[in-house]
RNA sequence: GGCGCUAUCGUCUAGGGGACUAGGACGGGGCCCUCUCAAGGCCCAAACACGGGUUCGAAUCCCGUUAGCGCUACCA
């Protein structure tokens, strides 16, 4: 593709009547690729134009959500809803150099045009009575104070453009309709109070779900009808769920605040998103923000809608979670311990290399935050709990857990040294001792530690949890065993 | 219904006329490693929607068919 030949202006124009969808996150991160690669601006603008449904709540969740991102936005928020009157004047504009109409069609009337053509099986498209009705009354009709909305009237031929990602799309004008622009209370419809923001934002490059292919030629003769230069579009595919529908609540988890709240890291949820209708090419897969940055180029956009695979997103998240320096993931996973009881932000302080060793030893096994959470108990907690299945598994005999456990204990006491190896070789020849494979100790130990069946390498575990914890839970297990069943 | 968009393994995709016995990844199955679980390594099953062209040669270009999706408001 050819690269933009002036610094690019793009924006991403949510309407806050929700939260913010994983589809609109990846819209806004299109953009925000885009805007980056060539080194541009992405703007922020709030579609609330639709009073009735737009929410400040909704206006929150979609700065929090494109904030925890790490989508940040260039400039201002622009609310929709502040340029009424730039709106009005466009209209007006239209007006006067007669590319527009006032219609004083009802609504109802309408309505009812529609449904007798649609019981007579034929499509409905506005019939332009209200054009060029004499002069005089128009006049009348206004002055009477009858009201009306304002219509575009569609010109003859056809609409075409040259789409980012679909390349050449074109609409026979004969196929679109007056539509109106501003409505009978004086408020602006859709297609005008867009084309009318993008031109007062200078916005050279519109990225946007392709559900708006059909609403490009429209705006695209407002554009002229204002003498505006054109923008470049680009239409990305939509998301739909495993059943091939449109992605929606019933799908399950679809704001980004899910995510965030299940414990995603904002990297892998960008990434996979990246990957949901665009390619860097080649066998590139995982990628950091930075990297996908560079990458980045409109060739790589995929036209097909592409369907969410929650599975992919959790490995993808696992990825990641091994990936970054474990100085950027502390400060995600530490206010999560905080958040489960499991610790404090000044018991991490003091022991921070302890600390920074654990959530190595940890992450590897995690494909989210609170998969680090929920192992992390034993080696914050006081007392631990055993887990039932695991107590039945490993400690299946009562008396020959005990003897392990106990001999075990002896054995860890006048150990030289506390260290991975130290340890190994102490435990190591127990086993050899008692002719026993090792396995043998490892499990009915790793549930006197832990509590559980699964865990990082029995050594590293005690040695994450120190001489004096691992002994008192292994004795504490010895009086255990027995009453557990 | 009309208009538009789209079409490679179940899913995300690579592929820009010969490099295709169609590659990678997720998921699934198996093996290895191994103190458990992960991670990692190796292997297996799995796709060019269909029909016509164009061409010496089509996954790739063109046209149809089919299917899916989107739009079709005084919503955005």
């Amino acid at each position: 593709m050819t690269e933009p030949t002036r610094r690019p202006r793009l924006r991403f124009a949510p309407s806050p009547t929700g939260y913010l969808h994983v589809g609109g996150a990846r819209t806004a991160l299109f953009n925000w690729l885009y805007a980056k690669r060539y080194n541009g601006d992405l703007l922020l603008r709030i579609e609330d134009t639709d009073k009735a449904r737009s929410t400040d709540e909704s206006t929150r969740a979609i700065f929090d959500g494109m904030e925890w991102l790490g989508l940040l936005w260039d400039e201002e928020v622009v609310y929709q809803g502040a340029n009424l009157e730039r709106h009005q004047r466009d209209v007006q504009t239209m007006l006067d150099g007669g590319t527009a109409y006032r219609c004083f069609c009802t609504a109802e009337e309408l309505d009812q045009r529609r449904k007798d053509a649609e019981s007579r099986k034929e499509s409905f498209k506005y019939d332009r009575r209200c054009d060029r009705l004499p002069e005089e009354e128009i006049e009348t009709r206004v002055a009477a104070g009858e009201p009306f909305v304002i219509r575009f009237r569609i010109p003859e031929g056809s609409t075409e453009w040259n789409d980012l990602v679909h390349e050449s799309i074109t609409f026979p004008n004969k196929d679109l309709e007056d539509f109106v622009i501003l409505r009978s209370n004086g408020t602006p419809i859709y297609n005008l109070a867009v084309v009318s923001d993008d031109i007062a934002m200078d916005i050279t490059v519109v990225m946007r779900g392709d559900d708006h292919i059909s609403n490009t030629p429209k705006q695209i003769l407002l554009y002229r009808a204002l003498g505006k230069e054109l923008p470049v579009f680009a239409h990305l595919p939509m998301i739909h769920g495993m059943d091939g529908k449109k992605l929606s609540k019933r799908h399950g988890a679809t704001a980004v605040g899910d995510y965030q709240h299940l414990g995603l890291l904002p990297g892998a949820m960008l990434n996979f998103l990246a990957l949901l209708g665009w390619s860097p090419g080649g066998d590139r897969e995982v990628m950091t923000l930075d990297e996908m940055v560079s990458l980045f180029s409109p060739d790589g956009l995929q036209r097909k809608a592409a369907i969410f695979d929650p599975k992919k997103l959790e490995w993808m998240n696992g990825q990641h979670l091994s990936l970054i320096p474990l100085a950027d993931l502390e400060p995600i996973v530490t206010p999560a311990l905080v958040a489960a009881g499991l610790t404090t932000e000044a018991d991490i302080a003091s022991r921070r290399d302890w600390y920074m060793s654990l959530l190595d030893l940890l992450r590897v096994r995690a494909r989210t935050i609170d998969d680090i959470v929920r192992q992390a108990g034993p080696y914050f907690l006081d007392t631990i709990e055993y887990d039932p299945e695991a107590t039945a598994k490993s400690w299946k005999d009562v008396e020959v857990t005990r003897d392990i456990l106990v001999a075990t204990a002896e054995s860890l006491e006048s150990s030289p040294e506390w260290t991975l190896e130290g340890l190994e070789s102490s435990l190591r020849t127990l086993a050899e001792t008692r002719g026993i494979a090792a396995g043998k100790i490892f499990q009915p130990l790793r549930v006197a530690l832990t509590g559980l069946s699964v865990s990082p390498g029995i050594f590293e575990v005690l040695v994450m949890q120190g001489r004096e914890l691992s002994l008192r839970r292994i004795r504490a297990a010895v009086e255990t065993v027995g009453n557990s069943e």
